[in-house]
DNA sequence: TTAGCCTTGAAC
DNA sequence: GTTCAAGGCTAA
């Protein structure tokens, strides 16, 4: 097994123990976020620590220890979905036992040697996590935000399924996003971030930061504080017209109720068969969009990390525009690695093998994300960034080198195939999910479950693309047909970034850094 | 069987 | 020497 690709040890690697955020931090520091004290992701109890894979609870390391061990083999009295919580943990084990499965305890970090002591393979692991759980909840409180922030034209737009506004407000604890509402307000705005460019936001497609989603979609169920509790627990997205993101007259049953693996029920019918069949990839489509992450949270993280970064810094010291277009895609990136890592395909992977796909790809999936939000928000003239901010593409090339006007230039292209296949939400997640499980991977150790797992999305968004767009045949081929753009463009990006990095103009503590150290190492 | 505390030992 | 995630012990 070779971590060490994950976690170069390379000067600039963020990974010290002085950054490490151990659980002992987690439960001492006062922080409302990362601070808190966390709960277990399997009874709520107190976590104690790292315990096989992930942050939990000493009870439910023994439980799962215990499980694991003995080899046991429980049974569910009830249908299998008890409650489990700090009082009821103890009542099924069956289902606490699964519940540890899956938010992610790991079968294979209980020894079966029973060796005491020492570490294990998932050390780099449980560094990278930490890692990411400072970056992505950064302590942002009292810090005030130096980036300059003028309000330059009043507007309140509205969003075009706004079904979020009637709603309790958010969380208090959001501060990034309070905080940008709070200043940038009920107006659009500009940021000043250096002398060399002003990024504005003439028209914001929304109402609020907050409540900024894919327009026409259920928000998600599971781990969304943000906006779980905004949508009513009866509402039905319902589809907007021409708008190639919401939902089309197949209706996704419920993701929990439903289960893929679960053959079509017995029927002759040849009809039948295909409904069967178009429901199956209908469910199993609807499990691929269960993690996708919500834009308006990527936001507030984005702007919390800028937040946090111009808070550290002198007051005349301002991030220049291309620190602040790292950063952004540092956190963007922060944000796929915990997307892949919460998919529960992903997760079926040997932690080594989700190493060595998430560097071989991390690229893809940055340009990927960053081309469906062209797509569902982008103006034509302009580029449309995570912070909900538009930047006009004539301003970029007429400002920017030669390399990064070719690939702003060729990105845009894209874009414009993109809108113009009318590319939904679900296709993009397809995409991704093709993107990620590259069975071509060099050193990858499960190929064929790999290959298998790519095989079945590529068959599930070639159903789709049928179903949706019976008059659209040769749709599936041409999104496939885009995916070499994707990859020529990202080694592209890869390239420049690294050419950056080494003119010392790169952040050296992100991630996009150390991803560029492995593969170059 | 559970769960809190203790011991261990490789990695740093 | 310190850290921390393993396994072990044991009272409830």
């Amino acid at each position: 097994m070779d971590l060490s690709g994950y976690h170069p040890r390379s000067p600039q690697s963020l990974v010290s123990d002085s950054d490490n955020y151990t659980a002992q931090e987690l439960k001492a520091e006062p922080d409302g976020r990362q601070g808190a004290e966390e709960s277990c992701p399997v009874c709520g109890d107190k976590v104690s620590g790292y315990h096989y894979g992930l942050l939990t609870c000493e009870s439910c390391k023994g439980f799962f220890k215990r499980s694991v061990q003995n080899n046991k083999h429980y049974t569910c009295a009830e249908q299998q979905s008890c409650p489990m919580n700090l009082s009821q943990r103890k009542r099924c084990p069956f289902c606490r036992f699964q519940k540890c499965l899956a938010v992610g305890m790991k079968r294979e970090a209980v020894r079966a040697d029973r060796m005491r002591g020492g570490r294990n393979k998932f050390g780099p692991l449980y560094r990278r996590y930490r890692q990411m759980k400072q970056q992505m909840y950064p302590q942002v409180n009292t810090a005030p935000f130096r980036i300059k922030m003028e309000a330059t034209t009043t507007h309140q737009p509205t969003a075009p399924n706004d079904f979020h506004k009637t709603s309790s407000p958010p969380s208090p604890s959001l501060s990034p996003a309070v905080f940008h509402q709070s200043h940038m307000g009920q107006s659009g705005a500009s940021m000043s971030m250096s002398e060399d460019m002003v990024l504005t936001t003439p028209s914001l497609p929304f109402s609020g930061l907050h409540y900024r989603t894919f327009p026409g979609f259920i928000q998600e169920k599971r781990e969304m504080p943000l906006c779980n509790s905004l949508v009513p627990a009866n509402y039905t997205a319902q589809p907007i017209a021409n708008n190639p993101f919401a939902p089309r007259t197949i209706q996704a049953p419920s993701p929990c109720s439903t289960n893929v693996t679960t053959p079509p029920s017995q029927t002759s019918s040849k009809t039948q068969d295909t409904l069967s069949s178009a429901t199956l990839t209908t469910n199993f489509l609807s499990r691929l969009m269960e993690g996708e992450q919500d834009e308006s949270q990527l936001c507030a993280k984005v702007l919390a990390s800028l937040q946090k970064e111009q808070a550290s810094r002198g007051k005349h010291d301002c991030l220049n525009t291309f620190s602040i277009m790292c950063k952004m895609a540092d956190q963007t990136l922060f944000g796929l690695v915990e997307w892949a890592r919460n998919s529960a395909l992903f997760k079926e992977l040997k932690v080594e093998d989700q190493m060595v796909l998430l560097q071989s790809c991390w690229s893809e999936l940055l340009v990927l994300d960053h081309l469906c939000r062209q797509v569902t928000y982008g103006k034509e003239s302009c580029i449309y960034l995570v912070t909900g901010q538009q930047i006009e593409v004539s301003t970029i090339i007429s400002q920017a080198g030669v390399t990064l006007s070719n690939l702003v230039s060729r990105t845009q292209d894209l874009v414009s195939k993109l809108k113009a296949l009318q590319l939904d939400r679900h296709e993009f997640v397809c995409l991704k999910y093709l993107v990620l499980f590259n069975p071509d991977v060099k050193s990858v150790q499960s190929r064929r479950q790999v290959e298998q797992t790519q095989e079945r999305v590529n068959k599930a968004l070639m159903e789709h693309t049928i179903q949706i767009h019976p008059g659209h045949s040769d749709k599936f081929g041409q999104l496939l047909l885009r995916l070499p753009e994707v990859r020529s463009i990202s080694l592209q990006v890869e390239e420049y970034l690294y050419q950056r990095h080494l003119q010392g103009d790169l952040p050296c503590n992100s991630l996009i850094t150390e991803m560029l150290h492995t593969k170059h190492n």
